[in-house]
DNA sequence: AAAATACTGAAGTATCCACTTGACAATTCT
DNA sequence: AGAATTGTCAAGTGGATACTTCAGTATTTT
């Protein structure tokens, strides 16, 4: 039964925490350092890492480390992703409704 | 900083459990029954419950109990607000992007 | 009516996960 | 060089959560 797509899991469970999230939305506005984030956050500049981290594995930010500030930034790759699986799930159950209208027309010549 | 939705807190959160995403799955290719479901997934039909509960308050599925079986199907909604959200940061991030362009066209100037 | 089916609800458990603290490393500033 | 800044690593903690079991309700079947 399990397809197991280890970068879907990935990327929805990366989505799926509220402050991951206000990253995205901070940084879809410009690119920061991980201790601008935390103070925005209002959290420690330790769990700003470990979201990093994890919203890096999910392809959703890139960063880069010059001297010894890390800046973060927006990246493709995780929405794209995202967008292709909506897609494919969108046609799923469009071609079920197709499919059931069919159905109904079917019927209505009896 | 927190500019809360909770719609689209329960969104992701519901989208980020594997087997929630199995469960949709299922569901786009045909409406089935929570112990249908439970028996394909191997786990209760509690759990698969539960599930549904979630994925119901996150507009992703939608229930009718009919007799004693309760009958599931995939819901546009969730879909929607998806959509929505992606469409959303995409041009958030691409006016980012555009701002960046033009700033390295005056850049190219002096 | 009795038995089987399909689900619901409460309560427990074990694991995961977001966050912390505290110690350390590397870079920049004075 | 010394102090401040920025980030990393290891380990721990509390709360969420994905399950389970057990007991019960409603519906269908025989």
């Amino acid at each position: 039964m399990k397809k197991k797509d280890p970068a879907i899991d990935r990327l929805f469970h990366a989505l799926g925490d509220p402050t991951r999230r206000a990253i995205l939305d901070r940084l879809g506005h410009a690119p920061t350092s991980a201790t601008r984030l935390a103070e925005w956050l209002g959290v420690t500049v330790t769990a700003v890492g470990q979201h990093l981290q994890i919203l890096e594995d999910a392809g959703l930010v890139s960063t880069e480390k010059l001297g010894r500030v890390r800046t973060c930034s927006i990246h493709h790759a995780g929405f794209d992703r995202l967008e292709q699986w909506i897609r494919d799930h969108r046609t799923s159950w469009e071609r079920r409704l197709e499919r059931l209208a069919d159905l109904l027309a079917e019927s209505d010549k009896d």
